[in-house]
DNA sequence: TTTGTGTTTAACCAAATGGTTAAACTACGT
DNA sequence: ACGTAGTTTAACCATTTGGTTAAACACAAA
């Protein structure tokens, strides 16, 4: 089995390399299999070799990238840390994971909302991420006076925000900003800071 | 030509209609003339015999709603309100146009993400939006030490963040919060206020 | 009644696209 | 040397899709 280890290894990492890109910048409709099959450097026979249909291949692609965009979010909102400890290592893991995956939002985003049931499906399968225990914890910190009052669901959304919209408009951003994509890149990284005090600032009394 | 207009306004416009619906569903690749002829309650014939092609009319499509995008929003901060006033009726109006064209935000970023050059210059033409304005603004206030520092730009798209996004991510949204249809339209309504209030506590001092 | 525009019907075309197949070649382990 | 899995080539198929065309029909204005 070592054989196949190997040319495993090059030829469908190939394909997954491709497909993923393809995928990423063209959605599924607008991804073709000749396009893929060319950026693996390989032909359409192999394609369907290896995996056997569109579908399929999209299903593998989308799976693995949905993974990353629910990244160690949920762990880091179940820690014992202090409230804007959590937020500050949220939001900052958030943008990383976001400038090292930049399609990733778009391309998770646009599929959900073509077919919102099957793809959500296909992130959470039947288990909810649980909003419940941020909630508490908000609750909590309200009620003893420490932060302003606001809903936990409400600080998440916000805080999700403002971490993603700017990788979904990048192209508007990036026009209205004049800059490049280096420039944007830096830009994302301070983000972490300015953006980490702008909701500290909001909700801290 | 009476019998022009009114023929034209019943039938250009249902087809502008449906194509609205359906290219807004299902972005340029997505989207089936057929589909578009069925919706408009006519046939693939006539929808070619007043749109020459499907690019002629997503065209069409687009800059129609791109307009909407852009909302007053330029208007609003070109405006002499006070900072804290204009970013109430910003958000606010933002809001409400969000709500009355829930897809709208979808479909132009999604349509910019795939052509950029062409789709940013429908929007915009040749003309950036102002933002030195707001920089100017902002700026003037930070220095005053009436806020919090922090860059025009910044703020722009924190609060353009918070009023777009839960829009594009929707599906997710009413999935996590368990929220119908009527249920996230409510939350947004309210969140015209707490999210206006959540941008002011952030910058005020 | 005639004429022209809007509209339908239905057949048709060409290109793109997902997918299949069979034959041949390559390379490696046995 | 043999066999097997990986890989290419190239032809091929069925379906979808954007788009066209021609003939007929409806109907209102002239």
């Amino acid at each position: 089995m070592d054989k196949e280890l190997k040319s495993d290894k090059s030829a469908e990492q190939k394909i997954l390399d491709a497909a993923k890109q393809i995928f990423m910048e063209n959605g599924l409709d607008g991804a073709r299999m000749q396009d893929i099959a060319d950026k693996a450097g390989i032909n359409k026979a192999l394609l369907h070799y290896y995996f056997r249909s569109k579908d399929k291949l999209f299903e593998r692609i989308f799976t693995e990238e949905a993974q990353k965009f629910m990244p160690k979010v949920t762990t880091i909102m179940l820690s014992e840390l202090p409230l804007f400890e959590k937020i500050e290592k949220f939001m900052s893991e958030y943008i990383d994971t976001l400038s090292q995956n930049p399609l990733l939002a778009n391309f998770i985003l646009n599929e959900i909302h073509r077919n919102p049931k099957e793809m959500i499906k296909k992130i959470w399968g039947s288990h909810r991420p649980p909003i419940e225990k941020v909630e508490e914890h908000v609750a909590k910190l309200v009620k003893k006076g420490e932060i302003r009052p606001i809903k936990g669901y409400e600080l998440m959304i916000n805080m999700v925000s403002l971490c993603i919209f700017p990788f979904l408009a990048r192209p508007m951003v990036q026009w209205i900003t004049k800059t490049n994509d280096d420039e944007f890149m830096k830009m994302m990284q301070q983000r972490k800071k300015t953006v980490v005090q702008f909701v500290i600032d909001s909700i801290k009394k």
